[in-house]
RNA sequence: GGGCACGUAGCUCAGCGGGAGAGCACUACCUUGACAUGGUAGGGGUCACAGGUUCGAUCCCUGUCGUGCCCACCA
């Protein structure tokens, strides 16, 4: 694309780049603020956004943040415009070093220096050598030859070059390398421009290149090379100086060179015209506000790469050669003046006050031109062209918090929204925009644009690079949504983005949380079924049922979990979080404990239990909206929310806490689980329902076994519940929160096993034991060590007793039995 | 060359000064009426290696080895 493209032409290409970019181009529209019609092939830009674009530059150029200069730019000579860095990708090629031996005034000596980019050396004004070089310093201050053209060049003392490297002297080019570049500047070199805008060799009319050259046959012949592309001038260039014996070696060399993104052809360093902001003074208040404070990374790590590319911020080329953008609102006279304006009629204004000289305006006796419009029109037709470049798309970018928000204007938005609150961004953004959006938003706004900056994992291929559109190794996740649901996919991302560390995205991941969803779903369904709907009378605060107090003490907890999760942007967090309550505490345990209640006979219970189910669902769903937004909203409407869940508010509980609850349906969840445990170890058939004996329970438990026993019949396959002092012989015995439970099972249970297995729980009680009173015993620990750690060791110490005591004792009646 | 991460269960990854965790995979059992995209139970790890700090190190520090990324260089 260049600017002599048409519309047709543009539109046509424009196609084929969100074919082949896969939609980066789209990017990029729309960071210019257009809007795409495909349908109508209509491209419209956004006027307001346009204003404060120019309004933007021409303070910025009043201010002498913005001039013109030229210096050297990456040049994409496909494209034929310069680009910024994000818009170069570095590839390795193996190519070759070669050593080229220019020919000393007045000797028969040579100078050997090495290339990787031969063609260029038609453009070499010196060659540098490094003053402390032993071997080559005699040579500085002679001059060499350059071969092909002619050129006297003087071997200059620059500590650029290094010893080490290539031949230990290198050429030097300023008009075709950012180094040379400044090497030229510092030894007032010339700078020989050899390259086109299409990279193809510009010899016959450059002045520059033909400078203080004397004419020869050699000229003669290089002249030939006029017009040639620059790769098959390398190769020319190359024979020539092997057919003169001026070729030393070629080493073969592997280097990474840069290619454009989107062209994919090599990128030139290349002399040009161009506009530049000077980044480094806007620079520096972004620096104080992220030290200061004002602004903060998360994870913080980033605030290290954030300085250091502000604090070598180059200056910042804005001005690009394609037709598409906005356009520098630059208008040059007729000897080049520059007027910068924010529209036509302001350039026009300050040109006219500026050519009063010039005879056909002022000629017109007692007309007043500015007065009238045909009159400046006509004046900017003849005697003003605007500049035909338009600006970097990053360069409107920069202003979006507060552009978008109607400024220049005193919107109530933009009181009410600037400074935002955070900034959520991939790492390869921070400099291109998160950077130059401080910049613009403190300047212009004097306050930074937003407080946090988030900077998120990059999702990675299943080789770790960073999928990117133009690279082609992108998972595209409408497949996966195809494949498993949005939610699913968005579930799994959150859920695996661990602050500071990148995602392999993983497809089984996926189908796990796809089946969460269906989980999810169905647990809905069951609480439908089975009238479980929002009661407008249930107060959480004055359940009566200690399952329900239960899971809305449980409920609040894990609200808070997220929501701390979330504010401390901890997303894999939040995301575990609810993923356990709802899996594991509230289908696994909430549900199965209702059920008696909820397919039981109608009465207070069932009603409350019913209300507790929805009241707690209603909280799952919205503490999983953020991760989960289509399934939720879905069951929201099912269950009959009469706004959407989106909007409504976020769950944050005080005072259900009830330690009292917990304490004991945290007994029935530990008590059926040992059963459970304990039978899948014993082999004991499912069918086989076992009798289960407390014995020496306390009044508590007794009184929780019996309004527990027919949940315990059924989930942990227990005949009937009856208490004892002490344990029937030849039982099994579990310690459950401290107290013995016996399953009597004399014939059924083998009683090696059994004891195996108690021997095992008591090695297991010993060790504890062991480690704790080898802390306990240490009296640099006791000195040492705070105070609630020493008093947590020894409440370890007495349970781990108190459990030893226990299965010694179940150790003994097993004996007793045998 | 400079910088930043990371080496924890077979795999993908959490945790990060005081009892090794999850998901998937694996093993055994379960056609119980929300769910087999399910249930129950279980096996599996000298937390890369070597030093150091500490009463105590998977966690902090140093070094080594390995891996990844960013920046620069690439004559």
């Amino acid at each position: 694309g260049s600017r002599e493209m048409g519309r047709e032409a543009f539109i046509e290409r424009v196609w084929q780049w969100k074919a082949e970019s896969g939609g980066a181009i789209i990017g990029q529209l729309k960071r210019l603020g257009a809007s795409c019609d495909w349908s109508r092939e209509r491209f419209t830009m956004d006027e307001g956004l346009s204003r404060a674009v120019m309004k933007v530059f021409v303070e910025l150029y009043r201010g002498g943040l913005i001039y013109k200069d030229k210096r050297l730019v990456n040049w994409d000579p496909k494209l034929k415009t310069a680009i910024s860095d994000l818009e170069v990708q570095q590839v390795e090629v193996r190519g070759s070093l070669w050593h080229l031996k220019y020919p000393l005034e007045g000797t028969d000596e040579f100078v050997v220096v090495a290339t990787t980019r031969p063609e260029t050396m038609l453009g070499d004004t010196a060659v540098a050598i490094h003053p402390q070089n032993e071997r080559l310093r005699h040579l500085i201050g002679e001059t060499a030859i350059l071969p092909l053209v002619g050129r006297r060049i003087p071997i200059v003392a620059d500590e650029y070059a290094d010893p080490e490297k290539g031949t230990g002297a290198v050429k030097i080019t300023p008009a075709h390398d950012f180094n040379d570049f400044e090497v030229g500047r510092r030894h007032d070199l010339p700078l020989v421009n050899v390259l086109d805008v299409e990279g193809r060799l510009d010899l016959t009319d450059n002045a520059a290149f033909l400078d203080g050259v004397p004419v020869s046959a050699a000229l003669e012949e290089t002249l030939v090379l006029h017009g040639l592309d620059r790769f098959v001038a390398r190769k020319k260039i190359v024979e020539r100086l092997e057919a003169l014996g001026l070729l030393d070696k070629i080493e073969p060399n592997t280097h990474s060179v840069p290619h454009g993104d989107r062209s994919g052809a090599v990128i030139e360093p290349y002399l040009t015209d161009q506009w530049y902001v000077d980044a480094k003074t806007p620079a520096q208040p972004a620096i104080d506000a992220v030290r200061a404070g004002r602004t903060v990374f998360v994870p913080e790590q980033w605030q290290a790469t954030f300085f250091d590319w502000m604090e070598h911020i180059q200056p910042w080329c804005i001005s690009r050669q394609i037709w598409w953008g906005h356009r520098i609102p630059a208008w040059y006279g007729p000897d080049g003046k520059v007027f910068v304006a924010e529209d036509e009629d302001d350039a026009v204004a300050d040109a006219l006050a500026h050519y009063t000289e010039i005879e056909e305006i002022t000629a017109e006796e007692g007309h007043d031109i500015a007065a009238d419009p045909a009159r400046q029109a006509w004046f900017a037709s003849e005697y003003l062209h605007r500049d035909d470049d338009v600006l970097d798309t990053w360069f409107s970018s920069a202003l979006w918090p507060f552009s978008t928000l109607g400024w220049p204007g005193e919107t109530p938005e933009l009181k009410r929204f600037y400074p935002t609150s955070v900034l959520v961004t991939g790492f390869d953004i921070i400099f291109f925009w998160v950077a130059r959006m401080m910049m613009m938003g403190l300047h212009f706004m004097k306050e930074v644009p937003f407080p946090t900056v988030y900077i998120h994992a990059l999702v990675r291929d299943e080789r770790g690079q960073k999928m990117s559109k133009s690279k082609g190794n992108v998972i595209d996740p409408l497949e996966v949504i195809d494949e498993y649901g949005a939610d699913a996919l968005r579930f799994t991302l959150a859920a695996m983005a661990a602050q500071g560390r990148d995602i392999k995205l993983s497809a089984q991941r996926v189908e796990g949380n796809r089946n969460f969803a269906t989980k999810l779903w169905n647990a809905a369904r069951f609480a439908e079924l089975n009238g479980c709907a929002r009661n407008p009378d249930f107060d959480p605060h004055h359940a009566g049922e200690v399952l329900n107090r239960w899971i809305i003490h449980e409920t609040a907890q894990a609200g808070r979990e997220v929501t701390a999760a979330l504010e401390a942007f901890k997303f894999n967090e939040a995301a575990n979080a609810v993923y356990r309550f709802v899996w594991n505490v509230f289908c696994d345990w909430y549900l199965e404990l209702a059920k008696p209640v909820l397919t039981g006979p109608d009465g207070a219970a069932k009603n409350e239990t019913r209300a507790a189910a929805a009241w707690t669902l209603d909280a799952i769903l919205k503490l999983l909206h953020p991760f989960m937004p289509f399934v939720t909203e879905e069951l929201w409407n099912v269950t009959g929310g009469d706004e959407l869940l989106v909007l409504a508010a976020w769950p944050l509980h005080d005072g259900l806490d009830d330690p009292a609850a917990e304490a004991e349906i945290g007994w029935v969840i530990d008590l059926i689980t040992a059963i459970r445990s304990v039978r899948a170890e014993m082999n004991i058939a499912p069918v086989t329902l076992l009798p289960l004996v407390l014995a020496g329970a306390s009044a508590e438990t007794r009184e929780r076994a019996r309004r527990w026993s027919a949940y315990v019949q059924r989930l942990a396959r227990v005949a009937d519940i009856s208490f004892a002092d002490a344990a029937p012989p030849g039982s099994m015995q579990l310690v459950v929160r401290g107290e013995v439970a016996a399953l009597p099972l004399k014939g059924v249970i083998d009683l090696a096993a059994e004891r195996a297995r108690l021997d095992k729980e008591m090695a297991k009680a010993e060790a504890d034991i062991g480690r704790v009173e080898q802390k306990l015993g240490n009296a640099d620990f006791l000195k040492r060590a705070p105070e609630d750690v020493v008093e947590g060791e020894r409440e370890k110490r007495a349970e781990a007793q108190a459990r030893k005591i226990k299965i010694a004792d179940a150790l003994k009646r097993l004996e007793g039995a045998v």
